[in-house]
DNA sequence: TATGAATGAGCTTTCATTCAT
DNA sequence: TATGAATGAAAGCTCATTCAT
């Protein structure tokens, strides 16, 4: 079941802020006021945080800061803009090549894998901006708005292509291919919600062990036994 | 697979606030002044609700509110009280005594649809809670805590039942437990973390369909295959 | 110097609130109410008492209270009126007759004396009151007119009769009398203030050393007769 | 009996507010405050003062006052502060080396009476202060501390040394020293206290005229001196 | 009469945002 | 450009007082 895989440690993915060219057009200053941001808001959550301490934190005056970003809300979105960016791009449509240039020996397991692999250590890595970020995000509608329009379906569409290439493959069972990605997703975003709130209710195997269980329940029912029971 | 099943709508269920014995020590202004808390909070968050919004809400000065809950935060916790204590009774303990003595036909299926079927349509009748409710209170430690301690456990015990219940009839592949109980968990939170922050992504298909989906999926990893493949 | 005299204790003199007839139309019940009040207003003055707990300690609701006492201002001058009908009744009045009937034997010495006593018993009886309640009074203008135009020309009259008396007996020198009394009265008002505010800083000797030498100064000065003369 | 002396009007006397040293610290803008401060809590008390009225006399807004004195007792110590180590600095110290410096002509009877005039002009300049400031201060713990543990003492001590100074000289009585320090302190702040609260009643004489009979009487005695000793 | 419940008016304090320098 | 200083607009909470029962 396991994989004796690459990855030493989930954890020490380079994932860092504002290395994309999404965030090429950020002074330094701003790219300061952006740390010092996270740092904060992670902390104390978005109406948590004051505008003097983020611009404390970032060695400058609030009127500085408010120089950089118009609004407070204007640095929540800022600061999730790269990270929207990062979370659908890379791996994730690297995968989907993956996949398709991919077509032998065991290809969708390893694909699944490799995708919870990827999008859970993107997680790990950001665990600030996930874990109060995203969820103060999604309270404002301007935000909201922003995944439900750029990241959900470039998410979705990514994980469809998989399947697709999998079910072309002969690899899947008939099912509805829109209820399966979320069915996929729901178990990723599930696992990562739990292991966040509540970490030590749940034990302390590594996520590596997590994704292999994960997947091979995910895999094992998807592909099969619907005629047998 | 099929569903066959009673309940034509989910969110027809009779869940409603404050109708359970752990509330029966709340007066009708309290009652009153929790329900226009809800609809406060629902759409405005924790902090970005005004108490003097709530006050209006339920047509009575800060000054009743404040005699009826000492602190913005008291609020809180008096509405999630009375719904922490229903996620984790009624059904959850039902089903467990469901699974033990319903020892033939497809138990395990069936409980695990009923299991979802009921957690799902809870969270459907109490949408407000979930939607915006829960997500604030996890950001209070007292109320995180009280989730931690008193919540997470009696459900992750309810669904492990089950699933021992499961193994000892020969119906589980050979897993570790807790991972099987998170996954399930996983899946269900998930799916109703997605359906209710996108529902338009999401596509229309009913709950029955999906939890009909969700249960097939999970039920064919978890029984088997890990030998195979 | 000293005088041998008769009272054991000052504090022991059976000053007690409400006692008089200046309170006779007073129902029990406000009587109670007025008891908590000095209660609570002793220990934390008239702007820190809340009617709440002013009510609460006499063991009625609030709206009890206020059906006796109009506002919580009433409430303090309710207080204040007993109280300043007795400190300028009694003994101040007995004390003139006394100088007046008793022309003999170091008459004037003994009625300073004596007069010095009894106010200070009775301020020490009354603790509470004067440390407190006659301070938050007297920011009242209502209450700083019922002392001004009630209290004030009593007290002045009352000890200008003695040092009349005594000066028509020859034991004074020839000064202004205003003065002279302002002089007496700002002495023992100066040494309650002193010992009522600062109890630690003025050591521990007797009220009753205290008058003896209070009285020997002011008769005979500093510089005068405790043994030099 | 009378003096002959300089200080034509006490109350012209150089005492201002924020004019030491020991304020040199506060911004223009503090010192606005402060003295608006001073006015509003001079008529109204310190529990009766608004922060909004405050903040308004001194023509800016709340919240600069907010950033200036974080809490509204602050503003009370702020005020405080200056006035407590004027009370006992200046002319209280040189008066003693007054005293040990001078020691031939009457200096014992010039000394207090220098004492006197200038704690008496320093209470008239800042009479707002020491009429309401003061007693309201007294109520706070912070404050009532602060001027036992550094105001008291050194009055005392000051005193104290004036006394010793005159007893080597053979000019006083044998008396206990604290306690006639106690009563020289009495009658200045009994004076003051009298004539503060009560102007009218205690008749229109100056200061001077009851400096000298103060010191006439605190020497030699009501019953001495002015013709007779 | 006594009270539980309600409240208007107000409090101190906070904070994102602005602007003169 | 950067900022110290200022602030309008609340926010959560309190309290003396009222009133229906």
């Amino acid at each position: 079941m396991s994989v004796g895989n690459s990855e030493k440690d989930l954890s020490e993915r380079p994932w860092r802020l504002f290395d994309d060219e999404s965030v090429k057009d950020l002074t330094p200053r701003q790219r300061d006021l952006l740390e010092a941001a996270l740092r904060v808001m992670s902390a104390k959550g978005f109406d948590g945080s004051r505008t003097r301490e983020i611009a404390k934190e970032a060695g400058v005056s609030e009127a500085t800061l408010f120089k950089n970003f118009p609004t407070k809300l204007e640095i929540l979105m800022a600061l999730l803009r790269p990270f929207l960016s990062t979370v659908i791009r890379p791996t994730m449509i690297a995968s989907v090549k993956q996949v398709i240039e991919a077509h032998k020996g065991a290809p969708l397991e390893e694909t699944l894998r490799e995708i919870m692999r990827d999008r859970i250590a993107l997680f790990r890595a950001r665990g600030p901006l996930i874990k109060t970020l995203l969820l103060e995000a999604i309270r404002h509608t301007e935000i909201r708005d922003m995944i439900q329009k750029q990241v959900v379906p470039e998410i979705f569409s990514a994980v469809e292509s998989v399947l697709d290439a999998a079910q072309a493959r002969g690899e899947l069972a008939q099912r509805d291919r829109r209820t399966t990605v979320r069915i996929f997703l729901s178990t990723v975003i599930g696992y990562l919600a739990l292991s966040e709130s509540f970490p030590e209710q749940l034990g302390a195997s590594s996520d590596e062990v997590e994704i292999d269980a994960m997947v091979g329940i995910l895999l094992h029912g998807i592909q099969g036994r619907s005629e047998k029971t």
